[in-house]
DNA sequence: TCATTTCGATTACAGACGTAATCTTAAATA
DNA sequence: TATTTAAGATTACGTCTGTAATCGAAATGA
C-alpha cells in the first residue's frame, strides 16, 4: 500500500538496487550522465526515505541507502498497473502490443519461447 | 510529439474510441460507472481537445467529439515509454516479469505462443 | 421579451513531480 | 576554540493531474 515511486525516483532506485549501501555522494557520482545537479538526487533521496523506499544507516554526518524494497517487487507492481491502466487487465492485447511492435529480435523470441515452454 | 494523456484522460479517450462521434452528455452518461460529476468529465473533455487528441463539431452549442488519434497509436506510445522508464528498454526482462508474475492462462500462452510463431 | 436552463470556457485548488536553492547544524580544520 | 564546510532538512516554485465550481453566453420556455 506504500506510497509509489515516481519515474526520477526510479532512476535513483535502479542504482541503488545495483549496489547498496551507498552515500549521497556514491549515488550522485553514479548518476553523473543524467544531468541533475546533486542538489536535485538529494531531494530524491529524501522523497523515497519519507516514501519508506530507502533506509538509512548514519555514519558521523553522512548517510548510508538501501532500499527496502525487492526491485522485483516494484517492477510487479508496475507492470500490475500498467496492464490495468492502459490495457484494461487484458493481457493477451498488451502482450499482442509489445510483440508486433517491438520488433523482437530472433534472441527475445527464443528466450520468450523458452520461457513460455516452462510455464507448461 | 503529441501531449500526452493522464490516466483519467484515457478512460474518457476509451469511451470515444468505443464509439464517436459523441456528446459531451453520451460521454457522461457512459461514464455514469466512474463516480465522476459531469463536470469533471467535461474537463477532461476540455483537456483533451486542448491536447490536440480530440475533434469536435459543433451542432448548435453542443459538440461533438472525436478522437484525433488512434487507439493502437496510443497504446504503443504508451509501452513504449513502459518499457523505457520501467524497464531500461529491456523486453526480455518486462515480458519475463508479465509472463511469470501474472499467472498466465492456458488460453493466454497459447495465444502467446502462436503469436511468436507467426513473427517467424 | 424576460427568466431560466444548459452549454462550453475559465478558474480553483490541493497533491505529486521535476528541479533546484536556502537553511541548520554537526563535523572538520585552522 | 573559532571558523569554514558540507550533509541532510526544509522551502520553493512551476507544471500536471484529479476533482470540481463558477462564469458568460446562447437557447429555450413562459
Amino acid at each position: 500500500m506504500t506510497n509509489r515511486v515516481s519515474d526520477s525516483e526510479k532512476i535513483v532506485l535502479e542504482i541503488l538496487w545495483q549496489e547498496s549501501p551507498l552515500s549521497s555522494q556514491d549515488v550522485v557520482q553514479r548518476l553523473s550522465a543524467h544531468d541533475w545537479t546533486e542538489k536535485t538526487v538529494k531531494t530524491f533521496l529524501n522523497r523515497l526515505v519519507k516514501k519508506d523506499i530507502l533506509a538509512f544507516r548514519k555514519e558521523g554526518r553522512r548517510y548510508f541507502y538501501s532500499p527496502k524494497v525487492e526491485r522485483s517487487e516494484i517492477l510487479s507492481e508496475e507492470s500490475d498497473g500498467f496492464l490495468k491502466r492502459v490495457f484494461q487487465g487484458d493481457m493477451k492485447a498488451l502482450l499482442a502490443t509489445f510483440v508486433e511492435n517491438k520488433q523482437l529480435s530472433s534472441e527475445e523470441l527464443k528466450y520468450l519461447k523458452d520461457l513460455l515452454d516452462e510455464e507448461q
